[in-house]
DNA sequence: CTAAATTCCGACTAAAATACTCGGGATTTG
DNA sequence: CAAATCCCGAGTATTTTAGTCGGAATTTAG
């Protein structure tokens, strides 16, 4: 598949993004403060989110970036992608170097309907969760902590 | 997660192993030309195979491989988590250097979910699959490849 | 107009993981 | 014994990943 620290930094970015920009538009800077990452390293993810129509930028002072749908449009799935590439784990086993397919050896396009199961639970998956709820999910978290004190 | 050539190969050495090694064992050599991965790299695969209590092999000429239990009992993750390790894309992204738990930052724990789901989605699928009804797919495509000629 | 805060861009690098290869040893059987 | 096999550990080349760096472009505040 390929679930790197692309994606898992960029879904929390993009969740911190969600939260906290809905006022005015969140820099770089005070993502990276909130969520440990590197700024340098921010940007190359929000270069890739942006790309993808997810985010939109402001620059200047006081810029930043904001999310540029509602939160209850965009899937996990949308924003992984832009992060990772196709959520594909494993292509297609049965083609060798000369572009043919290889499947008399049978076992090959036999494993190919794992493969296939595989990618399409991955995707079901991310593509049913929406950064609404979770950004939904957060608030509530935090809420919860300050009646708790 | 870690789906590599690992496990594609993996896999489809199991199954072609499960499908030639009724009567006899396999050897290597065999399964390497069916499959065309080179003779070294599945003895590694082999040797996870083996760890894991999958296959069993028998030494000296005429030596080879064979599954060691039913094939109706060993599931796709059994033989994917014998090649690969635990099928889990991502691990908890809330923990920092330090070893603490940094939530306190809220949308980490709420991404936290999503992995969840993915890790579950995948493991789901591959534990209801199992090499059994793999087989006989196999035997079933290579039966009517036969009748259609 | 200038300075500061910001996004934007491309190249670069270090480290880790992956996908192998290789050489030789141990076993079994004909 | 010799051949076919499995067995084992080390080594290596390639690719991917993670992350840095320097500096340019843009916008706004003062």
């Amino acid at each position: 598949m390929k679930l790197s620290t692309k994606g898992k930094y960029g879904l929390r970015a993009f969740i911190d993004l969600a939260v906290c920009g809905e006022e005015e538009p969140v820099s770089l800077n005070s993502i990276a403060q909130r969520q440990e990452i590197s700024v340098s390293y921010l940007e190359q993810l929000m270069a890739k989110l942006k790309k993808a129509g997810l985010v939109k930028s402001v620059r200047g002072i006081n810029g930043g970036y904001r999310v540029a749908k509602p939160v209850e449009e965009i899937s996990v799935g949308d924003v992984l992608r832009a992060l990772e590439g196709d959520l594909i784990p494993v292509e297609c086993a049965g083609i060798n170097g000369n572009g043919e397919t290889s499947c008399s050896g049978s076992s090959q396009c036999v494993s190919k309907i794992v493969w296939k199961r595989i990618n399409d639970s991955i995707n079901d998956t991310v593509n049913s969760i929406y950064i609404g709820e979770l950004v939904k999910e957060s608030k509530r978290q935090t809420e919860n902590s300050k009646t708790e004190v």
